[in-house]
DNA sequence: GGCAAATCTGTAAACGCTTACATTGAACTT
DNA sequence: AAGTTCAATGTAAGCGTTTACAGATTTGCC
């Protein structure tokens, strides 16, 4: 089943039916209801990789994240396949599992399949592998570690303003006592958390230094700080955590040792994970949205891919508290 | 960058480099290496679409599951798509999310992109759709809905095996008053489930029809049961959840009145999902490999890809009891 | 009605690979 | 030494589309 058997059915060419496919102007009404009519009863589709192979455009993107099993990246990646298939498009997914060398794989498999762009949503990106894409002029959206291009842009997290929201409420239960758990400070983005905690607390004169304690981002390293906060001499009355995964971890480690939240500790995390509501009590958060990311990254890359692009155009993602029963007033 | 300039680069012709790039036999060892190195220098990779389009082989595979953001799928998600890079095989994945409207585009996603074979991996295939699969004697590989074929293959999980060890586990610690919250009981495998619970409490002459709450699998639903189940003048003392996120919505409701987990009420839930393990107290659950199932799946598919398939092969995922803290002696 | 312009359709050459078939030349056989 | 094999390589024909370009048809205008 191919274009020639459309042709013969609709006694036209195979230009013709091609360019009825593609919804060129310039084929006479008439003749696109013949040959449309021939497809439907043929049952036709076109072969992607035919097209691919002499068009250049593969109508493929890739999206390469950390790991799908990451509860963070679930809604990313379904928003993002959601934009593309409504526009035609397929997405090949790439996991780095944090891993460099995997995600120099990845660009190699999206380069095999001549993918017409990349979102890249992960921050541990080498420059080094971003060469094989940008030599080669392919569209490149990243998440906090790019710099906007002819051929790439970049999406801001405001990540500031969540944490200055969680700090503002906590203030406002009168809370003076305020912890933070940080993740791995390597990450820019965990940095941008940390520091805005810091001035946070800061200005309002109230920020004591023995109240922050390293995390990794994971739960157990969330578990681990919030021990060490606990056994503080003058332990802390709230905890902001950089990410849910380490306030979960610090929650266990609170309930560990009998205390309940939000009796006798406040508790806010980050992101704003599927499984943030889940926990007993529901945990006070700071949204990221997934969508909105996954929805910005595709409308940026299909602007590059388009020639459309505004460099000027803010991408900037905001962030927000959600207030739910793992705070109270002290 | 193709094929010809590296055969000019190699002094070959094209067709000596396609072989060396398949690995045929027939290029000798010295000219294989000229044209590696040529491939080395030139940083050289083929163009898949045209490979493709001549060899009818994609080396794509297409996994259909109901939602990535289900926290069922992502791990399951990630092993097949392991086990398919490895063997340089690129997948492409359909969220059908419950909708038979979009598991059509989804197959017709994969038609179009001429998939080798396509694993689905939920349970609400309209038999209509898979006609357009079979008709073009495309491998499937089903999970509890298929039947073994030559160009198809089921993957039976064991579901029964998983709620018997869990009614054992109660029964042996005194447990008399057993309840059970289902699935959505038009699901096959929700039905499985329900009645292993009958039987195994019917043979122990424990088993109290006023003690089975209908679900949906969510956590709403799972809440909702709890509440009904906690109003009855004899409640249980245990209760069984056709699957995690229902324990979940459990656990709350059990939280909400002020009753504990284990200490008031013992809880078994089913598949382990990621967050099992981090509920207060850690959810006993029953384990449900995903990543087996993905290795199954993806074994299968390959071994019918390429005819090896042997339909009498047992492929059966067994299912465990995994204890952890939520259940106790009454 | 005839001519130019505008619109539509057809012809055929790519796109980058794989592979059947043809060719070459070395290694045996007799 | 000539014939026979056989391994290694080359030649060239596709795979199913898109798209210049050319050719055909219609339309507009005087």
């Amino acid at each position: 089943m191919n274009i020639k058997e459309v042709a013969k059915r609709a006694k036209v060419s195979t230009a013709t039916v091609s360019r009825t496919i593609n919804d060129s102007e310039k084929v006479k009404p008439a003749t696109a209801a013949k040959v449309r009519k021939a497809i439907e009863e043929l049952n036709f589709f076109p072969n992607t990789h035919a097209r691919t192979l002499v068009s250049g455009r593969s109508r493929i993107l890739g999206l390469i994240i950390s790991d799908i099993t990451n509860p963070f990246f679930p809604d990313l990646v379904k928003s993002f396949e959601d934009q593309a298939v409504q526009r035609g498009k397929e997405v090949i997914i790439g996991n780095t599992d944090y891993n460099p060398k995997r995600m120099a794989g990845c660009i190699r498999r999206m380069l095999e399949r001549k993918v017409e762009g990349v979102a890249i949503m992960t921050s541990e990106g080498d420059p080094a592998l971003m060469v094989e894409l940008t030599n080669r002029n392919i569209p490149t959206v990243f998440m906090d570690t790019g710099k906007p291009g002819p051929y790439s842009a970049n999406i801001r997290v405001d990540y500031a303003q969540g944490i200055r929201e969680a700090v503002q409420h906590l203030a406002s239960l009168n809370h003076r006592r305020i912890a933070f758990i940080t993740g791995p400070m390597n990450l820019e983005s965990a940095r941008i958390r940390h520091d805005a905690f810091v001035s946070g607390l800061k200005s309002r004169g109230i920020f004591d230094p023995a109240l922050v304690e390293k995390g990794n981002h994971r739960i157990e390293g969330g578990a681990m700080a919030m021990r060490s906060l606990l056994k503080l001499p003058h332990p802390p009355t709230a905890v902001i955590a950089s990410n849910d995964l380490t306030a979960i971890g610090a929650l266990g480690a609170i309930h560990d040792v009998g205390l309940k939240v939000p009796e006798d500790m406040s508790l806010i995390g980050f992101d704003d994970i599927s499984f943030a509501h889940l926990t007993q009590p529901p945990l006070t958060t700071v949204i990221l949205s997934r969508t909105q990311l996954a929805v910005m990254a595709f409308a940026a890359l299909d602007a590059l891919i388009h020639k459309q692009s505004d460099p000027r155009s803010d991408l900037t993602i905001p962030t927000h508290l959600v207030m739910r029963k793992s705070t109270r007033a002290v």
